[in-house]
DNA sequence: GACAACCTGACC
DNA sequence: GGTCAGGTTGTC
């Protein structure tokens, strides 16, 4: 899916555009892919919040919506293509005519209704660790110490730091010079600093540039990003490190696909 | 900790 | 035909 910058792309650009609106129906194309009542009839949009790669959309009433994106999930705001195209799931009307459509092709994703959107996005909140922003290296370090996994396990753990995805790890970790096969527990707190301080880089590039359209992912007006332009070395086998020159490799870690320099990672 | 599962589609 | 895909959850 979107990480927490193509996530929080759409939220800003989805808040600017429904905030103050109102509701007048839901049409499910695709069971799968929502939950709870479909009567949302009059209700008005108050708020849009993101924790780590979820959204919440807040009702005058109490009442909201909880949006999960996973894989290919996508959440478009007005753009009238939606209608007709397969994978299209869930289609939100607002009653000045615009649609909120929520794209899917793999339909891992979701929206639901939920009756009490302030206690589900707490709930959501206290399972999942801080984001990059909110964490400091000591407390990263206290908690990466708990885990024997490898540091790139334990960053895309989301109830350990969240809102960080693969291609973020992959290019946060290059950027920090730290192998992803590093166990955490052999990481110094300087080390740690760095990757912390990398993580944000890598990830407000993402949010300067409006997320990476690598796969399927376009922002709350249907546009694509442009981060996967300057992607570090996710995706990269075979092209030369943008720091020594050698030839980037793919390896895997935690089952997930990761690249790496293998000089200049240790 | 390693895998499988949830799905569809792109690519070799 | 096989492999891989930006995520999460649940199983051995």
């Amino acid at each position: 899916m979107p990480e927490l910058p193509e996530v929080e792309t759409i939220r800003r650009q989805l808040a600017e555009a429904i905030v103050g609106a109102e509701m007048v129906g839901v049409e499910v194309r695709q069971a799968k892919c929502f939950a709870g009542s479909q009567k949302v009839e009059g209700e008005i949009i108050r708020a849009v919040a993101r924790v780590g790669k979820y959204l919440f959309v807040h009702f005058e009433s109490g009442r909201g919506l909880a949006i999960h994106l996973k894989m290919t999930g996508r959440l478009v705001i007005d753009v009238p293509w939606y209608d007709t195209v397969p994978h299209t799931r869930v289609v939100i009307t607002l009653a000045d005519g615009r649609k909120l459509y929520y794209w899917d092709t793999r339909m891992f994703g979701y929206v639901k209704v939920i009756e009490r959107v302030g206690e589900e996005q707490l709930k959501v909140k206290a399972k999942m660790g801080p984001d990059p922003w909110e964490m400091t290296e000591i407390e990263l370090l206290r908690r990466l110490q708990k885990t024997g996994r490898s540091v790139k396990e334990a960053i895309l753990d989301q109830s350990l730091l969240a809102g960080v995805g693969n291609i973020y790890a992959n290019d946060g970790l290059w950027k920090a010079r730290i192998n992803p096969r590093r166990k955490t527990d052999t990481l110094k707190l300087s080390e740690v600093k760095v990757m912390l301080k990398s993580l944000r880089h890598v990830m407000e590039r993402g949010l300067a540039t409006g997320g990476a359209s690598d796969n399927s992912y376009v922002n709350a007006k249907g546009e694509k990003g442009s981060y996967q332009n300057e992607f570090l070395v996710y995706g990269r086998a075979g092209k030369p490190c943008k720091r020594c020159g050698i030839a980037l490799k793919r390896i895997v870690v935690g089952g997930r696909g990761t690249w790496i320099c293998k000089t200049c990672q240790i």
